[in-house]
DNA sequence: AGCCAGGTCTTCG
DNA sequence: CGAAGACATGGC
């Protein structure tokens, strides 16, 4: 099962095939980027002549950068800084669970529950408690804050027509958005492409893969945006899961 | 038992 | 600027 705001799908593989069943196969196509030709991206890839991003590419071929929604990407992101995995996806799930909404869809005749992704209006609604029972820890005022501004007028909409710099700095003056959470948001709530979120994993490929030379994140970042432009998220997300699956 | 996690903010030199 | 600590919580 996928969950998406308010939306769900069904997936499954047949074969080589990835099947997706959906009451809104539309908003999935789109979420799931399969306009995209990744073939040509995957490709691009190898041509940069780099073992480690060629060798990622081709194992990570399934990949796709979804097009998330753009305030469940950042709220998200805003709660995985300085934590991990299964916890971040905990305390979301839980989040959806008690502040989501509780629906039913049917497929191929069978009843699926799921909550959704929980509303400005809902998440407002929540005191600070909420927040800190639900495992937000220190990041609790940071989501709270972000909740109350959008609730009190920040239209994320409206920065979709901003130009990536420009949308990167109005991301930034949020509370709790530093460098690495703006560009995840930034590719996976806004598409933008030319963005390289550097974390942990990224500073390990670019130490040892990449044979780079700088310290700071944001030079790291800035040097690899410059270096592949509007490939720059898909290769990120190609080195990311490789070198995560070679840890395990 | 500790160290650490898809970092960010604040403080201090 | 650039480095160093603090920060909540629980995974491993």
């Amino acid at each position: 099962m996928v969950f998406s705001v308010d939306k769900v799908a069904y997936c499954r593989n047949e074969g080589k095939n990835a099947v997706v069943e959906s009451d809104d196969c539309d908003y999935f196509y789109n979420f799931f980027d399969f306009d995209r030709d990744y073939s040509k991206i995957v490709k691009a890839a190898e041509n940069e002549k780099i073992d480690a991003l060629t060798i990622a590419a081709r194992e990570g071929k399934g990949i796709r950068i979804l097009n998330q929604d753009s305030f469940e990407a950042l709220f998200s992101f805003m709660v995985s800084q300085n934590n991990n995995i299964p916890r971040i996806k905990k305390i979301i799930e839980k989040t959806c669970e008690e502040a989501g909404e509780n629906r039913r869809v049917v497929f191929d005749g069978q009843e699926v529950t799921f909550n959704t992704f929980p509303s400005i209006e809902r998440l407002s609604a929540k005191k600070e408690d909420f927040f800190k029972q639900a495992g937000y820890g220190y990041r609790s005022s940071f989501v709270q804050g972000f909740v109350d501004a959008v609730k009190s007028g920040l239209n994320l909409e409206e920065y979709k027509k901003l130009p990536t710099e420009d949308l990167r700095k109005k991301l930034l003056k949020i509370r709790g958005v530093g460098e690495k959470v703006a560009d995840c948001a930034l590719l996976f709530g806004f598409h933008r492409s030319d963005s390289f979120p550097v974390d942990t994993w990224i500073e390990k490929v670019y130490v040892e893969d990449l044979n780079g030379k700088e310290k700071d994140r944001k030079k790291i970042a800035s040097e690899l945006v410059d270096r592949f432009k509007e490939n720059s998220g898909y290769y990120q997300q190609y080195l990311f899961y490789r070198k995560r699956s070679l840890s395990k």
